[in-house]
DNA sequence: CGCGAAATGTAGCCTGGGCTACAACTTTGG
DNA sequence: CCAAAGTTGTAGCCCAGGCTACATTTCGCG
């Protein structure tokens, strides 16, 4: 018993990593839609959001400057990158891709919203390409 | 904006909160796997498993032992209590509808493997009796 | 304009989960 | 039966993400 299964190990780890890159599609989904509700994303507006405190939220940012995702100059308001954007908009269409399929095995509405919150980060493209597919599907098929 | 939607906060909380309770329900369900294994689980046994230094593996089960999940005596190996059992079981479980609905709707069963690993830790119970039900149906209707 | 309120930034601490190094105990085989 | 090997436990460190307290800057308004 010392190498163990691969399997095993790889898929806690994956679990580990995606648990790291939640953090950063969280705040930077939230980012854009404030951007797109006030024009810009304040510090404390997304740490209200997100339910930390302010300072939790400028961490946070300073963690997505220092990836590329954000630029912001000191005292002002968070803008995303171009790079940043379009990693909000591939969060948001997987959020909806997520609550869709959800809904249509049957979960209700607001559960689906609640969980997808959770799952969402966790859906590889493989799945998310399968999730679409059986949504297409079924939109046509209509066999729920 | 001092309030701000409840509805947000209380996702991205859960969100958090599962992550912590996921790291005890990997770590219940390896003990259990390994207890049918091997009639025991060793520290080094979860460890490898796991993916993870065995002074890791360690304060996890602590953790468990203050939970009431787990029961150890000094360098002898780790059992689950009844609760840690029924846990236990219940990850398993949820672990097999998980994999099997991401199967029903299409998606490769390598992949559904690893990303269950990941999604089934943000899956509620509503969400789960949902899935079961959808398999259910699936099961007599064969729609796909 | 200038001052108080609000927002942002910074320092420093806590916790949890991970690691390495080393100590203590058990097992095993010569 | 006892030393070496293996296993478990402990100490102490790191990092990330969260917090509070406090400093600084900007904003709003009299």
């Amino acid at each position: 018993m010392t190498e163990t299964d691969p399997t095993q190990i790889k898929g806690f780890d994956r679990a580990r990593q995606a648990a790291s890159r939640a953090l950063a599609e969280d705040y930077v989904e939230m980012i854009s839609d404030l951007a797109r509700e006030f024009g810009e994303a304040r510090i404390t507006d997304i740490a209200a959001r997100l339910g930390v405190a302010h300072p939790t939220a400028n961490k946070a940012v300073a963690r997505l400057k220092r990836e590329g995702l954000a630029v912001s100059r000191p005292y002002r308001g968070v803008f995303l990158t171009e790079e940043g954007e379009a990693l909000a908009e591939q969060v948001r269409a997987r959020h909806r891709v997520v609550v869709a399929l959800l809904r249509a095995v049957g979960v209700p509405d607001e559960v689906a919203e609640l969980d997808a919150e959770g799952i969402e980060h966790h859906v590889s493209q493989r799945t998310l390409r399968a999730f679409e597919a059986y949504l297409a599907r079924s939109e046509t098929g209509k066999q729920g």
